[in-house]
DNA sequence: TAGCTATATACCTATTAAGGTATATTGTTT
DNA sequence: AAACAATATACCTTAATAGGTATATAGCTA
């Protein structure tokens, strides 16, 4: 539906490229790319609008989270270009240290917390996992 | 040069995508982008310049005529976006009837000047080829 | 030189978007 | 219910861009 000239619309914009390379590795909360892209949580949440309301994310809420994803099934056009961009940024320090940071933040364990709350935490996990919306908090 | 972001800026705008998409089939001068776009002079004039700027294309003049075409030595990552653009057009039925006027256009032979004004023309053209800038003119 | 053709530029207007501050909303926890 | 955490929205300011009209420039022709 979203045609070319809307996603390279899309594209244009750095932040949104390094969120778009981010969701390429998997779903990700609005959180977490605050703390990886080092912006304010309102410019977060207003390109993950941007991104929403041309259909090239989705989200789903998750207790307090909401989690962003690529859609699951993309349209031709969305998918070469995903390609294409992920071929373009391949070599660049920037966008291969956002996913660095990312492995690192959704690899974090539960230890730390106390049993309530690891169980909760597990629990959220778990019913994430079967939505396909795995993530991980603190 | 040019990143990506900018790239991307030049691609987002329809008539642009149709210039570019153009000139992966060859050269191409202002006028015969009006008559193949539709577009009023001053429109093409401007997004050949904001597409010069940003060097997605080059220029070069021949007599009254510009000759707009893509650079001679592109980027990586330029090559792959006009690679991928292609593949995304395609289909499309705009951007096909585009190449077909083009073909129509730049095929024009001399028929119906007269010998001056056609070896005036015709010598245009061998210089014009030399500089890998051919196009044709009635 | 004067007129002509092709192209470029100046200027104006309207729209879009980015970035910021403050506040609202939604869901959780106690 | 109240406080809290994560996210979203309203509103403002500034900048960039598209589209249009009018005019300027560059090169050719007679």
């Amino acid at each position: 539906m979203t045609d070319l000239i809307t996603i390279y619309a899309c594209l244009c914009d750095k932040t949104r490229l390094r969120i778009l390379n981010l969701l390429l590795k998997g779903p990700l909360c609005v959180c977490h790319f605050q703390s990886i892209l080092g912006k304010p949580q309102v410019a977060i949440s207003k390109h993950l609008k941007y991104l929403k309301n041309h259909a090239l994310v989705e989200s789903s809420r998750n207790a307090n989270w909401v989690i962003y994803m690529l859609p699951k099934k993309q349209s031709a056009l969305l998918e070469k270009n995903l390609a294409c961009l992920q071929d373009c940024v391949k070599e660049d320090g920037q966008f291969s240290k956002d996913v660095q940071k990312m492995s690192i933040i959704t690899s974090r364990s539960t230890c730390g917390l106390s049993p309530k709350q690891a169980v909760t935490k597990i629990n959220q996990r778990l019913a994430a996992y079967e939505k396909n919306t795995y993530f991980m908090h603190r």
